[in-house]
RNA sequence: GGUUCAGUAGCUCAGCUGGAUAGAGCAACGGUCUUCUAAACCGUGGGUCGUGGGUUCGAAUCUCACCUGAAUCACCA
């Protein structure tokens, strides 16, 4: 039952105006006193020669309906107020019925390959990462349950000039024993060390280059240490994701794609499209803008190739229906020049791929650049979070079972909410304490909600009292403000899914986990009269659709906290 | 300088396919636990929606100009 398109065939009852302009026209006002759909008669005033209040009077004094308690004009509009026991009734009828299916959808199908996370190995994971791997890993849940076929593909960054460099700045002043220790650290630090050098004695850049020319040609020792720097460097990432609860189906990182340049290359020669600019080749990107790089001026590859390579590559592969790349904003216009290249071979889907930027991460206004050593570590991050959950659980529920898992769902949890939970493309200042918050807009509360939801139901149990979905009779305000958002819960997967942005969903659950705090302080639920079963129902349902939304944002759902 | 994005409460942000009194959280102050988890709920204060013009019956929302900030502007990714 959709009310909305019943307004719609009501209207249209009584108006002379095609159907999809009045869907366009009903809004949902912001005051609930104002009723739940409106029409506006304004667009009617100039055909009509008449003026709207009286318009919309003469509409609502024609309408009635079960599906609506009340239709009335107010000024120049008029106002549908659903009927409570009727929404509430079938939207926990659907929600108990198809538990965490409810809200699936068939909005498409096909394999979407999903490049994320992609860290560069040698290099400790940065807020910045932590960005590109949780929307990634959302946005591949929300896809799933629209009916596409998400491939989480982890393109590892390893390979490239800095990886001489690091060669290089190992040679100077590394040593095996110490990479052995911490080997992430350590080599972040010969790195940093390097850039810092480099800055003083521009030699070293041409040393690092040679390494990288080096490790190109395939010398022995080149290879062996990079080999080595990028299996203890997964080793460490996968840890990482264990805690984040994240997997991914490829780590074909860009090393891979190697050997698949050059037929690249080659294609592009054939098409006329490649010519020699100040020593490098180049495809042309129109006028006033620079040309996309193929091959370097000292015969090295660059990253665009790479790219070049790789998608072509997927699209064998996996014959995708879409690619997404979640890769910051300043890549941006790297995937203009992607696609662009793409178009010019003749390769039409490059239209169905996307970049799905994000917002930079500064600390105190400034960027953060790990050339510099000037980063925020997630892991750092995590741990921090996991302890202060640990801090809450002791000074607000000490005897809780499970103490240890719980902090960790809670903890990590608060991270990947707050990097949720605003629009991707929004920069933020990282402040520690703003992250790990557990109190107001923030996952914790939603978590918090459903916790306080399950203990309702765990209670309800001893009192063997169950929920009832079959002709639940609530309609009081309270239940209906949970019971319309419940019913929202499809429309808001879609609309995720459509914009690849996750912060709908958690901005979805803060307002169904602040609606369902308002009904639970103003409700007694377990009442033993013969409508707890309709009560426990709505429990459920909230329970329910909370735990899915936070599943599909990849933050565990406690049942007690 | 070119391009792109942003500017809403002290702070962090919603709202932006134009609509009825611009909303949350944090911070401040005050109230609510012998009753389902107070990580909660209720209340008070707090706003020239960057500035100015334009379109419209109606603009935080669309458009133009300007101001401010950020990203980016070929051999890093």
């Amino acid at each position: 039952m959709d009310f909305k398109n019943e307004v719609v065939e009501l209207i249209s009852s009584q108006v002379d105006l095609p159907k999809d302009k009045i869907n366009a026209l009903i809004e949902r006002p912001k005051n609930e006193k104002m009723g739940d759909y409106a029409f506006p008669a304004f667009a009617l005033a100039k055909t009509m020669h008449k003026n709207p209040a009286e318009i919309a009077k003469n509409i609502a004094a024609n309408l009635s309906s079960d599906d609506f308690a009340s239709i009335k004009a107010v000024g120049p509009y008029v106002n549908f107020a659903i009927n409570h026991q009727k929404l509430i009734s079938l939207t926990l009828a659907n929600v108990l019925s198809q538990k965490e299916h409810y809200g699936d959808q068939e909005l498409g199908h096909g394999n979407v390959p999903i490049d994320m996370s992609s860290p560069n190995i040698a290099k400790p994971m940065s807020m910045g990462h932590l960005r590109s791997t949780v929307i990634g890993n959302s946005i591949a849940m929300t896809m799933k349950k629209v009916g596409y076929s998400p491939i989480k593909i982890n393109y590892i960054g390893d390979y490239g000039t800095q990886f001489g460099k690091l060669i290089a700045a190992y040679k100077h002043w590394g040593n095996e024993e110490d990479v052995k220790k911490d080997p992430i650290m350590n080599l972040f630090h010969y790195y940093v060390k390097f850039h810092k050098e480099a800055e003083k004695d521009p030699k070293l850049d041409d040393e690092g280059r040679a390494w990288f020319k080096k490790l190109e040609n395939e010398d022995p020792e080149a290879v062996r240490l990079w080999k080595w720097f990028r299996k203890v460097s997964l080793v460490d990432f996968k840890r990482i994701y264990k805690e984040l609860g994240v997997t991914f189906d490829s780590y074909k990182g860009e090393a891979f794609f190697n050997d698949k340049m050059q037929p690249v290359i080659d294609e592009l020669k054939k098409d006329g499209l490649l010519h020699e600019s100040e020593g490098a080749q180049v495809v042309d990107m129109g006028p006033d803008k620079n040309p996309a790089i193929i091959v370097k001026s000292d015969g090295t590859s660059i990253y665009l190739t790479r790219d070049l390579a790789a998608a072509i590559y997927r699209k064998k592969k996996y014959h995708f229906v879409k690619m997404i790349y979640v890769v910051g904003n300043e890549q941006k216009q790297h995937f203009v020049e992607l696609k662009n290249v793409l178009k010019k071979m003749g390769y039409d889907w490059a239209d169905e791929i996307y970049h799905v930027p994000f917002g930079l991460i500064t600390q105190n206004g400034k960027k953060l650049s790990t050339r510099r050593g000037n980063v925020v570590f997630l892991d750092q991050v995590l741990k921090d979070a996991v302890s202060l959950a640990k801090k809450q659980i002791q000074k607000k529920n000490p005897n809780l079972p499970n103490q240890g898992q719980v902090a960790h769902d809670v903890g990590v949890g608060a991270v990947i909410f707050h990097d949720l939970k605003n629009n991707r493309t929004d920069d933020f200042d990282f402040n520690l304490e703003e992250v790990v918050r557990f109190e107001g807009n923030t996952g914790p509360y939603v978590q918090y909600t459903n916790a306080r939801a399950q203990s309702v139901l765990r209670k309800a149990k001893t009192m063997c009292k169950k929920p009832e979905s079959q002709n639940v009779k609530l309609s009081d305000d309270w239940t209906f403000a949970v019971a319309k958002d419940l019913a929202d819960f499809p429309r808001i997967i879609a609309k995720a899914s459509e914009e690849f942005e996750p912060s709908v969903i958690a901005k979805y659950a803060l307002d169904l986990a602040k609606k369902f705090n308002k009904y639970y302080a103003n409700i007694k639920i377990l009442t033993d009269d013969d409508q707890i079963g309709d009560r426990l129902a709505l429990v459920q349902a909230t329970s329910t659709v909370l735990t899915e939304a936070l599943r599909l944002l990849g933050v565990n759902a406690p049942k007690e906290m």
